[in-house]
DNA sequence: TTTCTGTACTAATCA
DNA sequence: AGTACAGAAA
């Protein structure tokens, strides 16, 4: 290690980065704005511990929210110290807890080999229970009784807490749900019998096994001499918690975030974690990131003029150095499908105007649903693009019918799992045998699995022998798993629990598709097993890791040039030159669902602000003024947030224009009262030289017969002659020379031409 | 017990 | 538009 290479990575910081980095003892706060070099003083300032100050990586903690930062700031961190930052106990709050809980969770009664819920298994465990109790899940809905649960154990109540408070249990009777303690109650026990933890029992354990065993608690103390926490305005108050006890000796706390991007609070997130550390230290260092490079000004500027309209929130301001760029468009589409075509148009436009490249753009949407008309749009016109988000590979009903084998195969108390695969394959347990199971199970107080293991004894039903086989099969894989590695048991109960011949039988698309991905998921555990960074190979060693992925980790398998689509919160941390925000529309985004209280506005305010904030060199906004919900056509308002943003940022540059056959009266949408934005923008002098302004009878003709020599209309670049054509097909191409605008290329497939004679 | 069919209901964000 | 569930039929 040089003395020059030991400091080459701080003469790369800013004079405040720095000072962040260099503060080693104490707790420290930095308030790193968007796009300001968050992750790099985050990265540097471990390495820099790790070389200058010789922490050894063990005794470094550092968290993130996703498995993808923490892997990318594992790298990066590598790239400086080597291979030792494979030892830094980095990783998402869920993934470390998790690997505390499988070590120590004995302490508090959970077998190391505990298996995790995901929501489906939380839900539909809420819903037997539901069911269980005799109760109508109109009422108690299994989604709503789960949010409830899952909000007390992250704010650390438990339900003995929860129903001796009057706080809860007088909302519930208001609510006229009164039985949600005992759902609470009962839903903890049963997973606590099925030896499961939840996502959010893996923070809330974490708490009881620190707060019940101090001995354990100071052993953890003692081996974190730093804890790291990154996005930390993200933080609900179960993680706040935990740290603050983790770092409650050595004081060596360092937390990075930024109050204006916290958007987590629907699953607990606690701004006041970070409005309000100083009273928790008083010493606390505070750094402040505010040069943005990420940015043009003008969308540096105009996220500004958004973020401050909240009121809650830390007096920072962010800038930048970078040329002005761009101004912001605004797009206006007569219908979700039209937003996407053009959208997508647009994309081709930028593409060839300025030679970029599909991995350049990204189109961010408020809600998954509205991923569908861009993805049309972008097929249409040979666009690749790719899905972040949306459903996990491991969320794939097949992938979770050979979960379901793999995890109770290990823990025979699994209830959800073995309710997924008693009967599947078919094998003649349906449902009313499971239901006595389940009855039998209640009234001996037995866990499900010893019901079935001792049936041959009660000798009960027609369904008896189909229970023995399986009870069998299970009892055997259970012994091959501790013969074999990850692979090759996960192989053999493939194959002969039946899944694997039964979807090789099915040869419609659907089917072979499955199939496909089944074989996808054995090579995953083979490529874990082949992993040389994996000390445990077994089975219940992947399952515990596969437990927390989620469709955001999962690599692309094809590097392919693809545009990106992805909800806004997936958005988070990432860039991209070109952003599109598109479904800018009042009770989409913001969602009608936040419009009850000023702190929800706030949060998707401030959602917003991180949409705006992930574009490097241009932003374009779009909305559409009808839109398909629940298989109905509703017509839209333009989005708040439009007005929120200066419009001096702002330029409307495409509209779409009013189909003539039509009953809907568009022109009412024009002046779109209580916002501003659009008044002030017609105060705007004209930008660009004398815009075309189409006959009132504009319509797209078949342009299929287009040749050299024709006169045309198009919507924005007025009339114009066709001077040549391009190639055929979906890429058939016209050159045609505007009057006003010059030459340009349009793709047939979407630029709308009249054909003028 | 399994399969089929009509109906009701939904889609907010993530680990 | 798509799915999940209940109830009927096989």
């Amino acid at each position: 290690m040089k003395e020059g290479e030991a400091t080459s990575y701080l003469e790369q910081l800013n004079p405040e980065q720095r000072k962040a980095v260099e503060c080693i003892n104490g707790p420290s706060l930095i308030i790193a704005g968007a796009g300001s070099g968050k992750t790099r003083v985050l990265t540097y300032k471990i390495a820099h511990l790790i070389r200058n100050h010789k922490v050894d990586p063990f005794n470094i903690l550092a968290l993130t929210f996703t498995n993808k930062a923490a892997s990318e700031m594992r790298q990066r961190i590598e790239k400086i110290v080597g291979n030792e930052a494979r030892n830094i106990w980095m990783g998402t709050f869920h993934s470390v807890f998790a690997r505390i809980l499988r070590i120590d969770g004995h302490r508090i009664g959970y077998p190391s080999k505990f298996t995790i819920y995901d929501t489906d298994d939380s839900k539909s465990l809420l819903k037997a229970i539901i069911k269980e109790l005799n109760l109508d899940d109109k009422v108690y809905k299994p989604n709503t009784v789960y949010n409830r649960i899952s909000a007390a154990k992250n704010r650390l109540i438990s339900w003995k807490e929860y129903q001796g408070n009057p706080i809860f249990t007088t909302d519930d009777e208001a609510a006229m749900k009164p039985l949600m303690g005992k759902i609470f109650q009962v839903y903890v026990e049963r997973c606590f019998k099925a030896s499961a933890m939840d996502f959010d029992d893996l923070l809330y354990n974490t708490y009881v096994l620190y707060r019940d065993h101090t001995d354990v608690l100071n052993k953890y103390q003692q081996f974190f001499h730093y804890v790291l926490i990154d996005e930390f305005q993200d933080t609900n108050i179960a993680q706040y918690v935990i740290t603050k006890k983790l770092a409650a000796v050595r004081q060596n706390l360092t937390v990075v975030g930024d109050d204006a991007q916290s958007i987590y609070a629907f699953r607990g997130a606690e701004i006041y974690n970070i409005l309000n550390l100083e009273k928790d230290y008083p010493d606390l260092q505070v750094f402040k990131l505010e040069q943005n490079y990420r940015s043009t000004r003008n969308i540096v500027n105009a996220a500004n003029t958004v973020i401050i309209k909240n009121k809650a929130q830390l007096p920072k301001k962010l800038w930048t150095h970078n040329p002005e760029g761009e101004l912001i468009e605004l797009i206006k589409a007569n219908s979700d499908n039209e937003e996407g075509k053009l959208v997508a148009s647009s994309i081709f436009e930028e593409k060839v105007n300025h030679q970029l490249q599909n991995s350049d753009f990204a189109v961010l949407y408020r809600t998954n649903s509205q991923s569908r008309s861009i993805e049309e749009a972008l097929r249409r016109n040979n666009i690749k693009y790719k899905i972040i988000g949306g459903l996990s590979f491991y969320q794939r009903r097949e992938i979770k019918d050979i979960l379901g084998y793999l995890r109770f195969s290990i823990n025979h108390n699994d209830e959800q799992a073995l309710k997924r695969i008693i009967n599947l394959p078919k094998r003649g347990i349906g449902a009313g045998t499971i239901n006595k199971i389940v009855v039998t199970a209640y009234e001996n107080k037995l866990s499900l699995w010893e019901v079935i293991e001792n049936i041959s004894n009660t000798g009960s039903g027609r369904s008896a022998g189909a229970i023995i086989d399986f009870v069998n099969l299970i009892k055997r894989f259970e012994i091959e798993i501790q013969k074999r590695d990850a692979y090759s048991a996960a192989n053999l109960i493939a194959k002969e629990s039946g899944l694997l011949k039964e979807l090789y039988e099915d040869k419609t698309i659907e089917g072979l598709n499955r199939y496909e991905n089944v074989q996808e998921l054995l090579n995953a555990i083979k490529e874990f097993v082949d992993n040389t960074e994996n000390e445990d190979k077994s089975l219940s060693s992947f399952l515990q890791e596969v437990a927390l992925i989620t469709s955001i980790d999962e690599d692309e398998a094809d590097d392919q040039d693809k545009v990106t689509l992805m909800t806004i919160h997936m958005a988070k941390g990432l860039e991209f030159r070109h952003v599109y925000i598109v479904g800018m529309e009042e009770d989409l985004f913001p969602s009608q669902m936040m419009l009850s209280s000023r702190a929800d506005l706030e949060e998707e305010r401030r959602l917003f602000y991180v949409a705006l904030t992930r574009a490097m060199e241009k932003l374009t906004l779009s909305y559409a003024i009808t839109r398909y919900r629940f298989g109905r056509l509703k017509s839209c308002e333009p989005s708040r947030f439009l007005g929120d943003i200066h419009p001096q940022f702002i330029r409307v540059t495409r509209s779409a224009f009013p189909k003539i056959d039509s009953n809907i009266n568009y022109s009412s949408y024009d002046g779109i009262s209580g916002h501003n934005f659009t008044r002030n923008l017609q105060k705007q002098p004209k930008r660009s030289v004398s815009k075309h302004i189409p006959s009132p009878d504009f319509t797209a003709s078949d342009t299929s017969s287009l040749s050299t020599g024709m006169k045309v209309e198009h919507p924005k670049f007025g009339y114009g002659v066709v001077v040549e054509m391009d190639e055929e097909g979906a890429n058939r191409k016209a050159k045609v020379k505007f009057d006003n605008f010059g030459v340009k290329t349009l793709l047939l497939t979407f630029a709308k031409l009249k054909i003028c004679n």
